[in-house]
DNA sequence: TTGTAAGCGTTATCAA
DNA sequence: TTGATAACGCTTACAA
């Protein structure tokens, strides 16, 4: 117990009371083989009686490091972040590295906003959700990027390092969970038109329809990865004479919404349609039927993306390349034969 | 542009080509008033071609603070974390702070290995969303609290300031229009025998059951807050030969429990039974049907909370008294008037 | 209105 | 093995 001192122990107060010098308190700290035994004890207790801790402002300022991240996120609602925020966050806090959030809500002021979190030193690197580069890092800028790695969404027309599942394996593998259970009209509902993981999802939908014997089309619908927008796509279909009995959703949400339309028509799933989501969000075994899915390892991107990006930091020479995580197949209810 | 510079620039370079002292620098960027017009002028030029900024570092090793709030919670993936965290994140920023995430799991030793933040100084102060004051920060302990605020679950034992929805007045609304719809039988399906909120929200349900003009019972059925309970308290409930026709559940997953549960015994909801939540997570209008619930505030109750904090931190006198803020009544379909 | 200089609390170099 | 001491980059009296 320390006196009720009113400001905390330096590590002058350390040494004055160890009887050294602060050099010494510093070496016993850091370095605690280059002091010699008797002195190191005297340090220990004394910081113990004082109670000392290192202020970090000084150590980080005479460091040049803040050992700090940044993590941009342009939705903090998003289902997929906050089980990518507790991976980043353990290994961040296991690795003694604090966690910055920056909720980029997709504007683009408030990402250069928090830019200045790199720019004035408060943080050593930066972890990038929004899936671009801000442009207060772009490489012509003033201050370009500090050490980075992309999460969830690969940042087109760069070089920098990625983390994420693999979302053309994956899909693939929904595709043909669905082939396997025969269906052969399966259409795929988009994230969107021009968003790079609803393509590379198309993708393995479509790399999926090609391992089936039988010739199945590509049938795409547009949605954008809303629930309302999975309704919306199956009102537009029952417009036309023929129907898919399956749908593979570009995500959870979207299939939910799905589920809900075809439901609303009075269909059953999956007696009459299946439908397959992707992420596998923490609704999706609440929801009548239970959702099957693709689960993403989102606590394992986290914690892969910060491993790595902490690995830059420390100058361990690393990889830049793009990591593809295992999504698995959750089969829940949502699933079934095709009407034959 | 600058020059392909390799260290950042610093205030000695900008006084350098402005041909000032670094101390003019400095109050020309944070007194401009006490700096002439002109001299303010070459100032300003010289840190855009510099590309000046600020080493945050030594501005808070000098200004004894850190410009950083942390945030303890005790999981990230709780539903109403993400919208109270957007509040916090939005006023931090606005203001000038930085937001600093830490995920407890609820496991105390991590709680421990977060207080170095505010121990070694990289945070000024302290959100508190746990429903308990870390032991490192207890009023005993060497290292007492900084300006802290409670947040979403008041901190039992102490008087530190807290905001969140007005837990009984939320209850007593909701129960009071199960009892508008004609409902006699109510039964509250509780978040766990100890937990404080769940008592303030018993409480809330006794208070509009009081204010029918019959005499209605206290029915309360134990859950622990989530879907399973629910589900596993009506199961305990079909045992008995008298039924409640309402239930007014802890929280939005006790609700989802409670009717999968109801609907799995082949009953309507609302037809049959009437079921209302509380905290209106974002799923609770996905499910079937569409779940009518309390909502909570979140990003308001984040804003108040983040606000309250900065202004303790920044000694503008503040009120050390709880904020309840306003809860809404949703009103979906998952209730209806009572059978008679 | 401006400059000089004393810290803020560390780490790390260089002698002793 | 230890101790002076010079940074780290900034703010802020105090003088000029």
């Amino acid at each position: 117990m320390s006196e009720p001192s009113k400001k905390p122990a330096t590590i002058e107060d350390v040494a004055k009371l160890a009887g050294v010098s602060i050099a010494t308190v510093s070496r016993a700290i850091r370095n605690p083989e280059k002091v010699a035994e008797s002195t190191r004890k005297k340090v220990t207790t004394a910081i113990a009686r004082t109670g000392y801790t290192a202020n970090a402002m000084a150590q980080n300022l005479r460091m040049r490091r803040s050992k700090m991240v940044l993590v941009l996120a342009p939705s903090i609602a998003d289902p997929n972040f906050p089980g990518i925020l507790i991976g980043l966050e353990k290994v961040a806090n296991a690795r003694g590295y604090g966690v910055l959030i920056g909720n980029t809500d997709g504007a683009i002021p408030l990402e250069e906003t928090y830019m200045r979190f790199l720019s004035t030193g408060m943080a050593d690197g930066l972890i990038l959700l929004t899936g671009h580069v801000p442009v207060a890092g772009q490489p012509g800028s003033p201050n370009s990027l500090p050490a980075t790695v992309t999460v969830g969404r690969p940042v087109e027309a760069t070089t920098l390092p990625y983390v994420g599942v693999d979302d053309v394996a994956a899909s693939k593998m929904a595709t043909e969970y669905l082939v396997s259970l025969g269906h052969r009209r399966i259409a795929y509902i988009s994230g969107g038109p021009g968003d790079v993981l609803s393509d590379l999802r198309h993708q393995g939908y479509l790399n999926g329809l090609a391992e089936c014997a039988a010739p199945l089309q590509d049938w795409r619908l547009e949605g954008d990865g809303s629930s309302e927008s999975g309704r919306a796509a199956v009102e537009r279909l029952f417009i036309k004479d023929t129907l898919p009995t399956a749908f593979f959703c570009f995500n959870d949400n979207t299939a939910i919404g799905v589920i809900a339309a075809l439901r609303l028509r009075g269909y059953r799933v999956p007696q009459d349609f299946s439908v397959i989501g992707f992420d596998d969000i923490p609704f999706a075994s609440n929801i009548t039927p239970a959702l099957t899915t693709i689960r993403q390892p989102r606590s394992q991107i986290g914690e892969r993306a910060m491993d790595r990006l902490l690995d830059r930091l420390e100058a361990t020479p690393t990889a830049t390349d793009a990591e593809l995580l295992h999504g698995d197949l959750v089969v829940r209810e949502s699933c079934g034969p095709a009407q034959t």
